[in-house]
Order: C-alpha cells, then structure tokens, then sequence
DNA sequence: TGTACATCAGTGAACGCGCGTTCACTGATGTAC
DNA sequence: TGTACATCAGTGAACGCGCGTTCACTGATGTAC
C-alpha cells in the first residue's frame, strides 16, 4: 500500500475535526465539501474515499463537536470543589473568551435554529447527541433527585446558549459582557 | 397606468411579510428570490422592480420580524395586571405555541446565530433592531432602575431564546414542554 | 533478486442543480394631440 | 371622440457561480511468481 496502515484514519479525523470547526463556525451550510477539503490539505475528489456522502461528513462533525464541549465542560467541572461543578460550567460556558470562539464552542450555540431545521437524517443524529451531552452534564447539576438536576440542565443550558447567542450579535466587548454577566448573575443566584 | 397607485406598495408589502415568514421558518438562506415571489403570487422576474438587492429584502424582512413579535409581545404585556407584565411576556414566549410557530416567532430564535455570521450590510441592521426591540421590551422588564431593567431583559431573553431553541430540536410536546417549564420556573422565581 | 500485476488514496475535469441577477419583451392603462 | 405614443409592473429565458457528486485517471507501494 502506499500509505501507512493507520494513515486513512488519522486523515478521515482530520476531515471531521476540520468540518466541525468549519459547521460551528459558519454554518451548516459553511463546510462546503471543496472548502473541508481544502482545510486538510486534499482535493474535493478524494472525499468519497472517506465519507458516504457530506450527510455523514455532517454526522460525524456534530458528534465531534459535541464530544468536543462536552469534555471541555467537564474538564471544568472535575477541576472545582465540591458541590460546585456547576458554576464552574456556567463561569466557562460565559466567559467572553468561551463567546469569542465559535469554532470550538457548543454547537447548540452555534447552530441550534439550524439544527431544529435540519433534514430528518440530521435531527435524529442531533437528538441522540442532545440527550448524551444531558446525560454527561446533568451528574454536574444542582438539585437532589435525577428530575431536579435535568430540570437545571434545561434552565442553565437555555440561559447560557441565549446568552452566547445574543452576545455574539453585538460587536462591542464591553456590551457582550453585559449579557454574559447578567445571564451569570441569573443562574449563579438562583440555584 | 396599469395598476392602481397603492398597488405596488401592497404588492412590496406582501413580498416582504412573506419574506420574513420564510426566513424565519427556513433560515436566512430559505427566503430565495423565486420561492418568496412564487409565495406572492408572481415570478421571479419582477423582483428587482421592487428591491434593489436580495440584501434589501433580508434586511426589510428581519425589521417586520422584529415588529411582528415586538407588537405580540407588547400587546400581551399591556394586557397584563399592573406589576405582571414581564411575567405575561415570559408566559406568552416559553408557550407550546409561540413555540411551534417558528415562521411567526422571534427572529432571535429562529435565527440568532446566523445573525451573529451574517455580512456586515446585515448585521449593523441586525443590531439597531435588537436594540430598538430592547428598549421597547426594558419597559415591562422587572427591576427599579433603567440599569436593572436592561439587566433583567438580557437575562430574561437570553432563557427564553435558548429554551425555545432547545425545545424545537426535541420530537415530543411532551419533552419539550419540560425545557420550556424549566425556563419558566426559572425567570418567574428568579425576579 | 527481478518483473508483472493489484491495490487504493488522491487528482481534477465534468455533471446537474439552485441560486441571485440581468434583460428584452408584454400588455394594460394613462396621456398628448 | 379617436389615434399614436409613453409608462411601468410583471414575464421568462439566460447568465455566471458555488455546490454535491461522479469518474477516468495517477502513481507509489505491496504481492505473486
């Protein structure tokens, strides 16, 4: 063979990683099968020798993106002292460097519209995602029983995807932490 | 001439709400030419006698939306007890059918991170919508001071977008209903 | 050890499609004489 | 009052462009003999 053993697939994870840096950055729409390519360094052509069609290059990128946060969020979480997991979340969900950088942020802020939009193929890939990335973070909840850590789950996670989604429309820093800092006081006062 | 005079204005105004009803419903990109003229009632042809771009007609579309829910909103507000009125709003934008009427809804919602990637010709209107669209809704905002009341309608907005877009990524009424319950309980113990 | 062949990741031209935009044209009505 | 012309919203073919997808080809390496 002409390459390593290993080599296809350190480049088909290279593909994903590049298209989902690319989907949170500009869209659904943004990692055009020519532009992903480009990104890794190949020509649009091979890209059939890795994916099934750009539907399962879409797939895959959502569920890296989700891994992605999902382990930078628990990183945080593991790292605080007891009891306060969750704030450490919501204080890495809203800092301004977390907003800044939509590529390796959570899709939901990325994409959520376009993801309740998206063709069934993807809605159903999207919703698996969505209750494993609950699952993982609802251990970090406040609240006693099961039910009352996935209530917070969905209170704090809506609070922080509308916050960083309603900062990253103004163009001014001082502005953007005026959201993130009011939807911070929100939650860090109420549970 | 052929038509009356108020003809082509109507005709411009029927262009543009159907215009908004699709970018809302389908996303930024959903609001082609031929589909919102087809939408009207005309070909495509006819377009540029009514709007010098495609731009123009995004831009057109996003203030009506932003009008659109600003009067709902505003007129279940003042419907309100003296005192209610923030929770009316909160009430009428976390329901199941604000909820299953994205065409209708907030363009925040339906659209807020395709807003924050859009060009720049879009997003400076963007903007000076969302801060006209605040200043309506601080003035039914809980708080005492202008300051807290701007606080409130960023904490208070940021749960509700994000609520309703997680909700509308979920199948069932039934779990969606949870995360819009949660968000409820959230802002109406919270303020 | 040397030669012929098989393998397969990657190339780049080509395709059909939907899009925004342009443009010569239509045809009903208003206006000039 | 009747005729020729001007106006202008709307039509539909055509354009260039970016997209996902296909496909004949390349060329380095492994394998069979």
């Amino acid at each position: 063979m002409r390459y390593q053993p290993q080599h296809k697939t350190e480049v088909h994870r290279k593909i994903v990683q590049d298209a989902s840096r690319r989907v949170r950055g500009e869209g659904l729409s943004g990692a055009a099968v020519a532009a992903v390519m480009r990104d890794t360094g190949l020509t649009h052509g091979g890209f059939y020798k890795h994916f099934g069609s750009k539907d399962d290059l879409l797939r895959e990128s959502l569920h890296e993106a989700f891994r992605e946060i999902g382990d930078t969020l628990a990183g945080a979480a593991e790292q605080a002292q007891p009891g306060t997991a969750w704030k450490a979340i919501v204080k890495t969900y809203l800092s301004p460097e977390y907003c800044e950088h939509v590529e390796r942020g959570c899709p939901l802020t990325a994409l959520a519209p376009e993801l309740a939009r998206a063709p069934e193929t993807i809605r159903s890939q999207v919703l698996a995602e969505l209750v494993s990335y609950k699952d993982r973070m609802v251990a970090f909840m406040p609240g006693r029983r099961r039910a009352d850590k996935e209530r917070a789950f969905f209170a704090i996670f809506s609070t922080m995807v509308g916050a960083v989604e309603i900062a990253r429309i103004l163009p001014e820093p001082a502005m953007r932490e005026k959201v993130l800092g009011s939807a911070r006081d929100l939650l860090l006062h109420s549970f």
